[in-house]
DNA sequence: TAGATTGTTAATCGATTAACAATC
DNA sequence: TAGATTGTTAATCGATTAACAATC
Protein backbone atom coordinates (compact mmCIF):
# COMPACT_ATOMS: atom_id res chain seq x y z
CA UNK A 1 0.00 0.00 0.00
CA UNK A 2 3.19 2.12 -0.25
CA UNK A 3 3.17 5.29 -2.53
CA UNK A 4 4.45 4.03 -5.74
CA UNK A 5 7.43 7.03 -5.02
CA UNK A 6 7.05 7.84 -1.48
CA UNK A 7 9.76 10.36 -0.87
CA UNK A 8 11.74 8.59 2.21
CA UNK A 9 11.56 9.11 6.02
CA UNK A 10 14.65 10.51 7.55
CA UNK A 11 15.77 8.44 10.40
CA UNK A 12 17.49 9.99 13.25
CA UNK A 13 20.08 8.32 13.61
CA UNK A 14 20.44 8.22 10.24
CA UNK A 15 20.46 11.73 10.71
CA UNK A 16 23.05 12.26 13.45
CA UNK A 17 25.35 9.98 10.77
CA UNK A 18 25.24 12.21 7.89
CA UNK A 19 27.66 15.08 9.31
CA UNK A 20 30.22 12.39 9.40
CA UNK A 21 29.85 11.33 5.43
CA UNK A 22 29.70 15.05 4.91
CA UNK A 23 33.72 15.16 6.65
CA UNK A 24 35.10 12.52 5.34
CA UNK A 25 34.01 13.59 1.75
CA UNK A 26 34.69 16.49 1.53
CA UNK A 27 38.41 15.30 3.08
CA UNK A 28 37.99 13.07 -0.79
CA UNK A 29 37.04 15.74 -1.76
CA UNK A 30 40.57 17.83 -1.28
CA UNK A 31 42.94 15.14 -2.54
CA UNK A 32 40.95 14.98 -5.72
CA UNK A 33 38.40 11.71 -5.42
CA UNK A 34 35.54 11.61 -8.03
CA UNK A 35 33.88 8.49 -6.15
CA UNK A 36 33.51 6.04 -3.42
CA UNK A 37 31.57 3.25 -2.83
CA UNK A 38 29.62 2.55 0.42
CA UNK A 39 32.12 -0.24 1.32
CA UNK A 40 34.52 2.18 1.47
CA UNK A 41 32.80 4.76 3.67
CA UNK A 42 31.53 2.09 5.65
CA UNK A 43 34.95 0.81 6.71
CA UNK A 44 35.92 4.51 7.72
CA UNK A 45 32.89 5.07 9.63
CA UNK A 46 33.01 1.45 11.07
CA UNK A 47 29.46 0.29 9.87
CA UNK A 48 28.14 -1.89 7.54
CA UNK A 49 27.89 -0.95 4.20
CA UNK A 50 23.97 -1.70 3.95
CA UNK A 51 23.75 1.44 6.59
CA UNK A 52 26.04 3.18 4.55
CA UNK A 53 23.49 3.02 1.98
CA UNK A 54 20.26 3.68 3.78
CA UNK A 55 22.00 6.77 5.20
CA UNK A 56 22.35 8.29 2.01
CA UNK A 57 19.56 7.78 0.17
CA UNK A 58 17.17 10.00 2.70
CA UNK A 59 19.21 12.42 0.56
CA UNK A 60 17.74 11.40 -2.56
CA UNK A 61 21.00 10.95 -4.07
CA UNK A 62 21.48 7.44 -5.80
CA UNK A 63 24.61 5.42 -6.75
CA UNK A 64 25.49 3.69 -9.78
CA UNK A 65 26.53 0.14 -9.79
CA UNK A 66 30.38 -0.81 -9.72
CA UNK A 67 31.10 2.93 -9.61
CA UNK A 68 29.45 3.83 -6.08
CA UNK A 69 28.36 7.85 -5.49
CA UNK A 70 29.38 10.62 -7.03
CA UNK A 71 31.86 12.44 -4.62
CA UNK A 72 30.84 16.17 -5.22
CA UNK A 73 27.00 15.24 -5.56
CA UNK A 74 27.04 13.46 -2.44
CA UNK A 75 28.10 16.50 -0.69
CA UNK A 76 25.79 18.82 -1.80
CA UNK A 77 22.71 16.62 -1.13
CA UNK A 78 23.98 16.18 2.59
CA UNK A 79 24.55 19.98 3.03
CA UNK A 80 21.18 20.86 1.14
CA UNK A 81 18.81 17.90 3.08
CA UNK A 82 21.04 19.07 6.24
CA UNK A 83 20.25 23.10 5.40
CA UNK A 84 24.45 23.60 5.66
CA UNK A 85 24.37 24.83 2.36
CA UNK A 86 23.93 28.63 3.39
CA UNK A 87 24.88 29.71 6.19
CA UNK A 88 22.74 30.47 9.37
CA UNK A 89 23.09 33.12 11.66
CA UNK A 90 22.50 31.86 15.58
CA UNK A 91 22.60 33.78 18.89
CA UNK A 92 24.84 32.35 21.54
CA UNK A 93 23.23 32.76 25.24
CA UNK A 94 25.08 32.68 28.48
CA UNK A 95 29.38 33.20 27.83
CA UNK A 96 30.50 31.37 30.32
CA UNK A 97 33.05 28.76 29.90
CA UNK A 98 31.59 26.72 27.66
CA UNK A 99 30.28 29.49 25.61
CA UNK A 100 33.21 31.43 25.42
CA UNK A 101 34.60 28.47 23.76
CA UNK A 102 31.81 27.59 21.92
CA UNK A 103 31.96 31.26 20.76
CA UNK A 104 35.69 30.76 19.97
CA UNK A 105 35.38 27.20 18.22
CA UNK A 106 35.73 27.55 14.55
CA UNK A 107 34.52 24.91 13.10
CA UNK A 108 30.98 25.65 13.16
CA UNK A 109 31.09 27.26 9.40
CA UNK A 110 31.32 23.52 8.15
CA UNK A 111 27.96 23.39 9.49
CA UNK A 112 26.06 26.30 8.17
CA UNK A 113 26.18 28.24 11.60
CA UNK A 114 27.64 31.34 11.94
CA UNK A 115 27.23 32.91 16.09
CA UNK A 116 26.97 36.22 15.30
CA UNK A 117 26.26 37.59 18.94
CA UNK A 118 26.46 36.62 22.31
CA UNK A 119 24.29 37.40 25.66
CA UNK A 120 24.36 37.53 28.88
CA UNK A 121 23.12 38.58 32.60
CA UNK A 122 26.16 39.03 33.68
CA UNK A 123 26.79 43.24 33.86
CA UNK A 124 30.89 42.29 33.88
CA UNK A 125 30.07 40.58 30.55
CA UNK A 126 27.77 42.90 29.02
CA UNK A 127 29.38 45.37 26.33
CA UNK A 128 32.56 42.77 26.82
CA UNK A 129 34.33 40.85 23.11
CA UNK A 130 34.38 37.22 23.39
CA UNK A 131 36.57 35.75 20.52
CA UNK A 132 35.23 38.74 18.73
CA UNK A 133 31.48 38.49 19.36
CA UNK A 134 29.86 41.47 21.10
CA UNK A 135 27.78 40.64 24.72
CA UNK A 136 24.99 42.10 24.76
CA UNK A 137 22.40 42.01 27.38
CA UNK A 138 19.39 39.85 27.55
CA UNK A 139 17.02 42.69 27.32
CA UNK A 140 18.29 43.75 23.52
CA UNK A 141 17.57 40.06 22.57
CA UNK A 142 14.46 40.14 21.13
CA UNK A 143 14.96 43.58 19.57
CA UNK A 144 18.51 42.13 17.72
CA UNK A 145 16.85 38.68 16.62
CA UNK A 146 13.72 40.08 14.52
CA UNK A 147 16.66 42.79 13.16
CA UNK A 148 19.55 40.29 12.24
CA UNK A 149 16.83 37.44 11.34
CA UNK A 150 18.13 34.60 13.39
CA UNK A 151 15.95 31.66 14.54
CA UNK A 152 18.51 29.59 16.27
CA UNK A 153 19.60 30.14 19.70
CA UNK A 154 22.30 28.10 22.06
CA UNK A 155 21.93 27.48 25.14
CA UNK A 156 24.84 27.64 28.07
CA UNK A 157 23.33 29.21 31.09
CA UNK A 158 23.55 27.19 34.32
CA UNK A 159 21.28 24.80 34.75
CA UNK A 160 19.38 27.37 37.00
CA UNK A 161 18.87 29.50 34.87
CA UNK A 162 18.16 27.14 31.54
CA UNK A 163 14.45 26.97 31.51
CA UNK A 164 13.41 30.83 32.49
CA UNK A 165 16.32 31.51 29.81
CA UNK A 166 14.74 29.57 27.62
CA UNK A 167 11.50 30.85 27.99
CA UNK A 168 13.16 34.67 27.53
CA UNK A 169 14.64 33.14 24.27
CA UNK A 170 11.68 31.79 22.66
CA UNK A 171 9.53 34.93 23.67
CA UNK A 172 11.93 36.91 21.97
CA UNK A 173 10.78 34.61 18.82
CA UNK A 174 13.96 32.08 18.54
CA UNK A 175 12.37 29.10 17.12
CA UNK A 176 15.21 26.60 17.41
CA UNK A 177 17.37 26.01 20.79
CA UNK A 178 20.41 23.87 21.12
CA UNK A 179 20.94 22.88 24.65
CA UNK A 180 23.90 22.31 26.15
CA UNK A 181 22.19 22.45 29.83
CA UNK A 182 21.49 19.27 31.51
CA UNK A 183 18.05 20.33 31.87
CA UNK A 184 14.73 19.38 29.82
CA UNK A 185 13.42 21.95 28.25
CA UNK A 186 9.59 22.83 28.20
CA UNK A 187 8.73 24.71 25.36
CA UNK A 188 6.07 25.23 23.00
CA UNK A 189 5.22 23.00 19.72
CA UNK A 190 6.56 25.46 17.55
CA UNK A 191 9.38 25.85 19.04
CA UNK A 192 12.24 22.78 18.69
CA UNK A 193 14.63 21.93 20.79
CA UNK A 194 18.11 19.60 21.15
CA UNK A 195 19.71 18.91 24.00
CA UNK A 196 23.38 18.43 23.77
CA UNK A 197 24.23 16.66 26.47
CA UNK A 198 27.71 15.55 27.59
CA UNK A 199 26.55 13.76 31.29
CA UNK A 200 25.09 11.24 29.33
CA UNK A 201 28.21 10.83 26.80
CA UNK A 202 30.32 10.21 30.19
CA UNK A 203 27.47 7.79 31.31
CA UNK A 204 28.42 5.45 28.82
CA UNK A 205 32.33 5.67 28.16
CA UNK A 206 31.99 5.43 32.75
CA UNK A 207 30.17 2.25 32.54
CA UNK A 208 31.92 0.77 29.57
CA UNK A 209 35.36 1.32 31.64
CA UNK A 210 33.64 -0.68 34.50
CA UNK A 211 33.11 -2.71 32.55
CA UNK A 212 36.21 -3.45 30.33
CA UNK A 213 38.40 -3.32 33.59
CA UNK A 214 35.80 -6.13 35.33
CA UNK A 215 36.10 -8.28 32.16
CA UNK A 216 40.04 -8.34 33.46
CA UNK A 217 39.56 -9.14 36.90
CA UNK A 218 41.56 -5.67 37.52
CA UNK B 1 14.18 -20.36 30.84
CA UNK B 2 15.24 -17.12 32.23
CA UNK B 3 17.91 -17.29 35.42
CA UNK B 4 15.85 -16.65 38.74
CA UNK B 5 17.49 -13.49 39.36
CA UNK B 6 19.23 -12.37 36.37
CA UNK B 7 21.07 -9.03 37.25
CA UNK B 8 19.35 -6.66 34.93
CA UNK B 9 21.09 -5.77 31.92
CA UNK B 10 21.72 -2.13 31.47
CA UNK B 11 20.66 -0.57 28.18
CA UNK B 12 22.42 2.04 26.27
CA UNK B 13 19.58 4.26 26.23
CA UNK B 14 18.74 3.73 29.92
CA UNK B 15 22.76 4.37 30.72
CA UNK B 16 22.18 7.74 28.87
CA UNK B 17 19.05 8.92 31.07
CA UNK B 18 20.58 8.18 34.26
CA UNK B 19 22.58 11.27 34.54
CA UNK B 20 19.80 13.18 33.98
CA UNK B 21 17.73 11.69 37.02
CA UNK B 22 21.12 12.11 39.10
CA UNK B 23 20.90 15.73 38.37
CA UNK B 24 17.35 15.93 39.79
CA UNK B 25 17.41 13.42 42.04
CA UNK B 26 20.45 15.73 43.67
CA UNK B 27 17.82 19.12 43.97
CA UNK B 28 15.58 16.57 45.49
CA UNK B 29 17.35 16.17 48.09
CA UNK B 30 19.04 19.96 47.98
CA UNK B 31 15.39 20.84 49.34
CA UNK B 32 14.94 17.92 51.55
CA UNK B 33 12.55 15.95 49.95
CA UNK B 34 12.76 12.45 51.02
CA UNK B 35 10.80 10.58 48.33
CA UNK B 36 9.51 10.54 44.50
CA UNK B 37 7.75 8.33 42.46
CA UNK B 38 8.53 7.67 38.66
CA UNK B 39 5.67 9.33 37.60
CA UNK B 40 7.34 12.67 38.94
CA UNK B 41 10.30 11.81 37.50
CA UNK B 42 8.84 11.51 34.04
CA UNK B 43 7.13 14.57 34.01
CA UNK B 44 10.52 16.52 34.88
CA UNK B 45 12.09 14.01 32.15
CA UNK B 46 9.36 14.71 29.52
CA UNK B 47 9.14 10.44 29.60
CA UNK B 48 6.61 7.95 30.71
CA UNK B 49 6.77 6.81 34.00
CA UNK B 50 6.93 3.21 33.14
CA UNK B 51 10.45 4.27 31.16
CA UNK B 52 11.99 5.66 34.62
CA UNK B 53 11.16 2.50 36.24
CA UNK B 54 12.82 0.36 33.94
CA UNK B 55 15.47 2.56 33.73
CA UNK B 56 16.16 2.85 37.98
CA UNK B 57 15.47 -0.32 37.60
CA UNK B 58 19.18 -1.40 36.43
CA UNK B 59 20.50 0.49 39.77
CA UNK B 60 19.02 -2.25 41.46
CA UNK B 61 17.17 0.30 43.56
CA UNK B 62 13.56 -1.18 44.12
CA UNK B 63 10.96 1.47 44.98
CA UNK B 64 8.01 1.23 47.29
CA UNK B 65 4.30 1.16 46.04
CA UNK B 66 2.10 4.15 47.49
CA UNK B 67 5.27 5.75 48.14
CA UNK B 68 7.88 5.80 45.37
CA UNK B 69 11.78 6.10 45.57
CA UNK B 70 14.17 7.08 48.44
CA UNK B 71 15.91 9.80 46.72
CA UNK B 72 18.89 9.72 48.81
CA UNK B 73 19.02 5.85 47.87
CA UNK B 74 18.29 6.57 44.20
CA UNK B 75 21.30 9.28 44.39
CA UNK B 76 23.85 6.39 46.20
CA UNK B 77 22.96 3.98 43.57
CA UNK B 78 22.88 5.93 40.21
CA UNK B 79 26.83 7.34 41.75
CA UNK B 80 27.75 3.80 42.46
CA UNK B 81 26.42 2.36 39.20
CA UNK B 82 28.49 4.79 36.68
CA UNK B 83 31.05 4.67 39.25
CA UNK B 84 30.76 8.60 39.65
CA UNK B 85 30.93 7.45 43.84
CA UNK B 86 34.46 8.09 44.10
CA UNK B 87 36.56 10.41 41.55
CA UNK B 88 38.30 9.19 38.98
CA UNK B 89 41.11 11.14 36.97
CA UNK B 90 41.44 12.28 33.50
CA UNK B 91 44.17 13.38 30.80
CA UNK B 92 42.88 16.38 28.39
CA UNK B 93 44.74 15.99 24.81
CA UNK B 94 44.73 18.87 22.84
CA UNK B 95 44.33 22.22 24.80
CA UNK B 96 42.55 24.77 21.86
CA UNK B 97 39.32 26.65 22.26
CA UNK B 98 37.44 23.36 23.15
CA UNK B 99 39.66 22.01 25.22
CA UNK B 100 40.20 24.94 27.46
CA UNK B 101 36.80 25.30 27.72
CA UNK B 102 36.79 21.46 29.55
CA UNK B 103 39.62 22.12 31.87
CA UNK B 104 38.14 25.21 33.04
CA UNK B 105 34.06 23.72 33.14
CA UNK B 106 33.79 23.33 36.75
CA UNK B 107 30.41 20.68 36.78
CA UNK B 108 32.71 17.17 36.00
CA UNK B 109 33.40 17.24 39.69
CA UNK B 110 29.81 16.20 39.99
CA UNK B 111 30.40 13.06 37.27
CA UNK B 112 32.65 12.19 39.44
CA UNK B 113 35.84 12.83 37.09
CA UNK B 114 38.64 15.41 37.78
CA UNK B 115 41.09 16.54 34.94
CA UNK B 116 44.36 16.38 36.40
CA UNK B 117 46.08 17.80 33.38
CA UNK B 118 46.52 18.59 29.70
CA UNK B 119 48.49 17.74 26.73
CA UNK B 120 49.79 19.58 23.41
CA UNK B 121 51.88 19.11 20.89
CA UNK B 122 52.32 23.13 20.37
CA UNK B 123 55.48 23.87 21.83
CA UNK B 124 53.77 27.47 22.66
CA UNK B 125 51.39 25.81 25.08
CA UNK B 126 53.78 23.41 26.39
CA UNK B 127 54.16 24.43 30.17
CA UNK B 128 52.10 27.23 30.51
CA UNK B 129 48.83 26.51 32.65
CA UNK B 130 45.05 26.70 31.61
CA UNK B 131 42.49 26.90 34.06
CA UNK B 132 45.13 26.18 36.36
CA UNK B 133 46.03 22.90 34.86
CA UNK B 134 49.50 22.03 33.82
CA UNK B 135 50.28 21.36 30.15
CA UNK B 136 52.67 19.21 28.89
CA UNK B 137 54.33 17.95 26.16
CA UNK B 138 52.94 14.64 24.68
CA UNK B 139 56.54 12.90 25.04
CA UNK B 140 55.27 12.78 28.96
CA UNK B 141 51.73 11.24 28.90
CA UNK B 142 53.09 7.80 29.20
CA UNK B 143 54.91 8.76 32.23
CA UNK B 144 52.85 10.52 33.87
CA UNK B 145 50.16 8.64 32.88
CA UNK B 146 51.87 5.72 34.96
CA UNK B 147 52.57 7.65 37.66
CA UNK B 148 49.32 9.78 38.21
CA UNK B 149 47.24 6.38 37.41
CA UNK B 150 45.19 7.98 34.93
CA UNK B 151 42.81 5.30 32.89
CA UNK B 152 40.75 7.96 31.05
CA UNK B 153 41.94 10.31 28.31
CA UNK B 154 39.81 13.12 26.38
CA UNK B 155 40.77 13.99 23.16
CA UNK B 156 40.26 17.49 21.51
CA UNK B 157 42.94 17.76 19.07
CA UNK B 158 41.87 18.57 15.25
CA UNK B 159 40.84 16.29 12.94
CA UNK B 160 43.50 15.47 11.08
CA UNK B 161 45.18 14.43 14.03
CA UNK B 162 43.14 12.49 15.81
CA UNK B 163 43.59 8.68 15.11
CA UNK B 164 47.34 9.24 15.70
CA UNK B 165 46.86 11.08 18.45
CA UNK B 166 44.44 8.73 19.66
CA UNK B 167 47.43 5.72 18.70
CA UNK B 168 49.90 7.42 21.35
CA UNK B 169 46.96 7.97 24.35
CA UNK B 170 46.77 3.74 23.65
CA UNK B 171 50.30 2.87 23.82
CA UNK B 172 50.58 5.27 26.72
CA UNK B 173 48.22 3.30 28.61
CA UNK B 174 44.79 4.78 28.44
CA UNK B 175 42.09 2.45 28.49
CA UNK B 176 38.85 4.92 27.72
CA UNK B 177 38.91 7.65 25.30
CA UNK B 178 36.33 10.33 25.00
CA UNK B 179 36.23 11.74 21.89
CA UNK B 180 35.59 15.62 20.84
CA UNK B 181 36.67 15.01 17.15
CA UNK B 182 34.30 14.21 14.40
CA UNK B 183 37.08 10.94 13.77
CA UNK B 184 35.58 7.74 14.39
CA UNK B 185 38.55 6.25 15.85
CA UNK B 186 39.96 2.29 15.58
CA UNK B 187 41.58 1.44 18.64
CA UNK B 188 42.06 -2.06 20.14
CA UNK B 189 39.59 -4.46 22.13
CA UNK B 190 40.59 -3.43 25.37
CA UNK B 191 39.88 0.65 25.06
CA UNK B 192 36.93 1.75 24.97
CA UNK B 193 35.73 5.16 23.36
CA UNK B 194 32.96 7.37 22.99
CA UNK B 195 32.35 9.98 20.64
CA UNK B 196 30.90 13.36 21.57
CA UNK B 197 29.89 14.52 18.19
CA UNK B 198 28.60 18.02 18.06
CA UNK B 199 27.92 18.09 14.31
CA UNK B 200 25.74 15.02 14.89
CA UNK B 201 23.33 16.86 17.27
CA UNK B 202 23.55 20.13 15.27
CA UNK B 203 22.39 18.07 12.46
CA UNK B 204 19.15 16.81 13.87
CA UNK B 205 18.01 19.94 15.12
CA UNK B 206 18.95 21.58 11.48
CA UNK B 207 16.70 19.13 9.92
CA UNK B 208 13.86 19.82 12.52
CA UNK B 209 14.25 23.57 12.53
CA UNK B 210 13.71 23.08 8.92
CA UNK B 211 10.56 20.72 8.95
CA UNK B 212 9.15 23.24 11.37
CA UNK B 213 9.40 26.02 9.05
CA UNK B 214 8.58 23.85 5.58
CA UNK B 215 5.32 22.80 7.61
CA UNK B 216 4.42 26.72 8.29
CA UNK B 217 4.44 27.27 4.95
CA UNK B 218 7.38 29.80 5.98
C1' DT C 1 29.26 -10.58 -21.16
C1' DA C 2 30.68 -11.13 -16.28
C1' DG C 3 31.18 -9.07 -12.11
C1' DA C 4 30.68 -5.52 -8.84
C1' DT C 5 27.79 -2.54 -6.54
C1' DT C 6 23.45 -0.52 -5.75
C1' DG C 7 18.59 -0.29 -3.75
C1' DT C 8 14.47 -2.93 -2.29
C1' DT C 9 11.91 -6.14 0.17
C1' DA C 10 11.80 -9.33 4.05
C1' DA C 11 13.61 -10.99 8.58
C1' DT C 12 15.75 -10.18 12.78
C1' DC C 13 16.84 -7.71 16.63
C1' DG C 14 16.31 -4.43 20.37
C1' DA C 15 13.84 -0.84 22.69
C1' DT C 16 9.60 1.15 24.00
C1' DT C 17 4.94 0.82 25.35
C1' DA C 18 0.96 -1.49 27.27
C1' DA C 19 -1.42 -4.58 30.38
C1' DC C 20 -1.66 -6.36 34.76
C1' DA C 21 -0.43 -8.79 38.94
C1' DA C 22 2.02 -7.78 43.31
C1' DT C 23 2.46 -4.98 47.35
C1' DC C 24 2.55 -1.62 50.77
C1' DT D 1 -9.45 -2.30 53.54
C1' DA D 2 -9.00 0.53 49.36
C1' DG D 3 -6.12 2.76 46.46
C1' DA D 4 -1.81 4.11 44.65
C1' DT D 5 2.37 2.80 42.86
C1' DT D 6 5.70 -0.56 41.75
C1' DG D 7 7.89 -4.31 38.75
C1' DT D 8 7.06 -8.10 35.42
C1' DT D 9 5.50 -10.23 31.41
C1' DA D 10 3.64 -9.61 26.78
C1' DA D 11 2.81 -6.73 22.63
C1' DT D 12 4.06 -3.16 19.68
C1' DC D 13 7.04 -0.37 17.35
C1' DG D 14 11.19 1.07 14.97
C1' DA D 15 15.82 0.29 13.48
C1' DT D 16 19.26 -2.76 11.86
C1' DT D 17 20.66 -6.66 9.29
C1' DA D 18 20.20 -10.09 5.70
C1' DA D 19 18.87 -11.79 1.19
C1' DC D 20 18.44 -10.83 -3.41
C1' DA D 21 16.93 -8.71 -7.68
C1' DA D 22 18.27 -4.73 -10.59
C1' DT D 23 21.76 -2.39 -13.18
C1' DC D 24 25.72 -0.48 -15.13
Amino acid sequence: MASPQQPKIAKRPSIRRLPQYLSLLRQMRSVGRPNVSSAHLACDMGLEAIVVRKDLGITGIEGRPRIGYEVDALIKAIEEFLGWNDTSSAFLVGAGHLGSALLGYGGFADHGLDIVAAFDTDPGRVGTMVHGKAVFGMDRLAELRARMQVHLGILCVPASAAQAVAELMVDAGIRGIWNFTPVKLKTPDDVVTHQEDLASGLAVLSVALSQLFATQQD
